[in-house]
DNA sequence: CTGCATTATCGTTAATAGACGATGAACGAT
DNA sequence: ATCGTTCATCGTCTATTAACGATAATGCAG
């Protein structure tokens, strides 16, 4: 049903998406919190929301994270289902 | 000894290092040699030699690579000791 | 319908990255 | 001492990234 390899343009992608320390902060923070998140995200770092939105959004188009619009607001979380694939490619490096 | 954790910095460095197709090839090829490789890198990529280099210099400068000159070669191979120290960051998330 | 809160997008600017060819540096062999 | 091999670096060009403020879009509350 799924795919069970990621090609190397994905992980590409998702490495890249790492690839900045807010980003990876980010990812951190939505895991440890498993669960979505509205919102707040924008209030844990020191930059404009501008800012943190255009570092969700390349999160977003790696595959890492989505996020869903549930009204007013935008909810995020960690794609577990991609995030494994990739552990599961850095397990086996 | 050794550090045992990485900081947001570090990781962000080998994530934006792994963040190009062409260095998570090489970085695999690395690893699946098994040891150090001197030179040939270049000819398994179609890019010229001076891209390949570049790539090289950054995957060195993120420390998940490392360089050492032989006479007019360089030879190229992981620092595994990085390598683990990152797969165990992954493996946590 | 008006306004408020929330998030995305646009436009800008400065910095970094990706690719190349050309040049330069280091070494071994002749 | 010169030549060929190997690799790094420089300069250039284009494209992408990071950050911001300003603006737009969406949906809820009144």
């Amino acid at each position: 049903m799924y795919e069970l390899k990621m090609d190397t343009d994905t992980l590409a992608k998702i490495f890249k998406a790492l690839g900045h320390p807010t980003r990876v902060k980010i990812v951190e923070h939505l895991i440890k919190i498993n669960s979505c998140v509205c919102g707040e995200i924008v209030n844990i770092f020191p930059f404009s929301q501008s800012t943190i939105s255009q570092h969700l959004k390349l999160l977003k188009e790696s595959g890492i994270v989505h996020g869903e619009i549930e009204g007013p607001k935008t909810c995020y979380c960690v794609d577990f289902e991609v995030l494994n694939k990739f552990k599961k490619y850095v397990s086996n490096l």
